[in-house]
DNA sequence: TGTTAGCACTCAAGGATGGAGAGTGCTAAC
DNA sequence: GTTAGCACTCTCCATCCTTGAGTGCTAACA
């Protein structure tokens, strides 16, 4: 028994019906639908064959359907190819996302509202991975006796800084100087690089600048931490409006997953493709299992990409979320790449 | 009508339990409470006056009596000359806050983190106002045609940044000499005191360093904007176990507070008290009507203070909070001013 | 052979009913 | 001033019943 041109049509018009109104579908009401031509006996008939195919599911007789999880994934595979940007609304997100500031910061804070607001859902906005950016400048500044600050500003206006701590007969003159070195020794380098570029440094100094190779060993060390732990999450309440989450404890257990960002930025993980979607149980976390997520991902300067993605009901509007996703990645690639 | 011995012991004992319970108190519970040897009908006659004094309500006849915000305000205000710190949970605490980073941001998320898992409520602390401290560094490193970083580095470890347009026709060698002249000149000053300086010394400049008083006014105008915005929040789905919170409107009201931070920093407001504790009607807020805010402070540096916070319930466990946050302030402070 | 009308059946949701239990207020006795 | 006793109130919970939505099956129809 395979999926005919119908049965697809009714399986697609049970889900449209049930993104809206999160109730079981009967065969009255899809039978009463536009372009669907068939009296609710016939449609009965194809949504028995479509429970048994595990498109459907019933929460008990005399119930509607609603839509399975595999049912999700052949709707969305299908939608896939289809999808396109929306226009009026694109010109209303744009003017949100206009700000005057440029720094890197404020345009993800703000795109993760925007977001949010935009879909009703829960919106994660994850910082590129810096590795791959460009150093500018390095300056290490005396705070105390002992302790500095790394800080390193790399193209696309991205500045990361670290507490260090320096060897013992290190001066503020001597650390001026040493950044002045590492400024020119790794201007325009990638910062995954440094660490090669330092162990060639400290080969061919000579053996009297041990101070030196000190200090740089330990901005090496901490060139790791100087890494990218920023998450952002827009309308982290906005989920708690749908019925899915009526109940607090699972809402409390979604709210606990979003306060873990090394947890969210596992989730976020697009694998580089365009469009990712991850349906319910395709989630590794149980907190998510009804839960879908989709992701987008952005560019920054040159190559560095981030990424931007949607947490909402397995039943949320995925054609939508598509194209806003879309729509704002390229924002964003914009803002974050103009000159 | 009086506040006698007795009234306070029995109003006290209503408040206990109902911290723990949050369900109505009736005489019987106080009748059985060690320390209390009166019978439930000596306790209702009491109960009765405190109703009608107003430290008292009930929600309908024959369910026992919940505590007023006016109680609660009696409550703490007794309460606060008494507390003092726990001691066996001190080294609990202070063995969580233990991180190898002493960068003022690890610093404060970590704290964020502990104080909602101590309490179990909701915390929010705030970095302390960055217009006091005083500048180690200053950067302008460019970025792009136009476009420049501004990086500042002041005492106790906190690095600012933002993005400025920079005049046509400045270098990166002009940047580099104004970042090491505006450094020399501005060491050691504290921030607020910068745009002062700066009149002077475009004041004292020759007419012919047009291009420098230029690059100099940016600068002013985005010292402002290198303000500090941060506010930490931890345990945000703490309130959501609280029966208070179980209905799922409420809770969202809650949360949108909690995401805009603005409103947070405007609540965290401590007026420099040591300890301020705000009850239920006292906050601004009508979604923190049924919310207790209590707030301490703690210094980084020399001077300048933040505010670590704790809200709850207006039932919450007031002395156990003061105490966790009595106690937090000083090891925040400790870390943060470390030599 | 596919489609449809008719009908009996099932089940959840919602409203009414009726104890059970907790708690109060009042009165009278100690 | 304190306490026992008692009638009274009100919520909570379980039970029962009705209603309505929806199904599956069968038989008739094109």
């Amino acid at each position: 028994m395979g999926l005919d041109e119908r049965k697809f049509l009714i399986l697609q018009a049970i889900i449209d019906d049930y993104i809206t109104t999160a109730m079981p579908v009967g065969s009255r009401t899809i039978s009463r639908k536009a372009g669907v031509g068939f009296s609710p006996a016939t449609i009965r008939n194809e949504m028995s064959d479509l429970e048994e195919l595990g498109y459907l599911a019933q929460p008990h007789t005399s119930a509607g359907r609603i839509p399975s999880y595999k049912a999700y994934r052949l709707y969305v595979d299908k939608l896939l190819k289809a999808y396109q940007l929306s226009n009026d609304e694109c010109q209303r997100i744009a003017e949100h996302m206009e700000t005057r500031s440029r720094q890197v910061e404020a345009v993800i804070r703000r795109a993760a509202r925007v977001l949010s607001d935009a879909t009703k859902y829960t919106s994660v906005v994850v910082v590129p991975h810096i590795g791959s950016l460009r150093i500018r400048h390095v300056q290490i500044v005396p705070v105390s006796e002992g302790v500095a600050m790394l800080v390193i500003v790399t193209t696309a206006g991205i500045v990361k800084d670290a507490v260090i701590h320096i060897p013992e007969g290190l001066t503020a003159d001597h650390l001026y100087g040493i950044s002045r070195m590492l400024t020119e020794q790794l201007a325009d380098k990638p910062i995954e690089s440094v660490r090669q570029i330092f162990a060639e440094m400290i080969r061919d100094m000579g053996q009297n600048r041990k101070l030196l190779a000190d200090a740089m060993r330990v901005i090496e060390e901490n060139i790791a931490s100087v890494d990218d732990r920023d998450v952002y999450v827009g309308g982290s309440a906005n989920l708690l409006s749908y019925p899915e989450y009526a109940d607090v404890a699972k809402a409390k257990n979604f709210l606990a997953v979003l306060e873990s960002r090394e947890m969210l930025r596992k989730l976020m993980g697009s694998g580089g493709v365009e469009i990712s979607i991850r349906i319910g149980p395709e989630n590794e976390l149980p907190e998510l299992s009804d839960c879908s997520i989709v992701t987008a991902s952005y560019r920054m300067g040159d190559q560095s990409t981030g990424t931007l993605g949607i947490i909402g009901p397995t039943r949320m509007d995925y054609s939508r979320v598509i194209t806003v996703l879309h729509f704002m990645g390229n924002a964003i690639s914009q803002l974050l790449s103009e000159k």
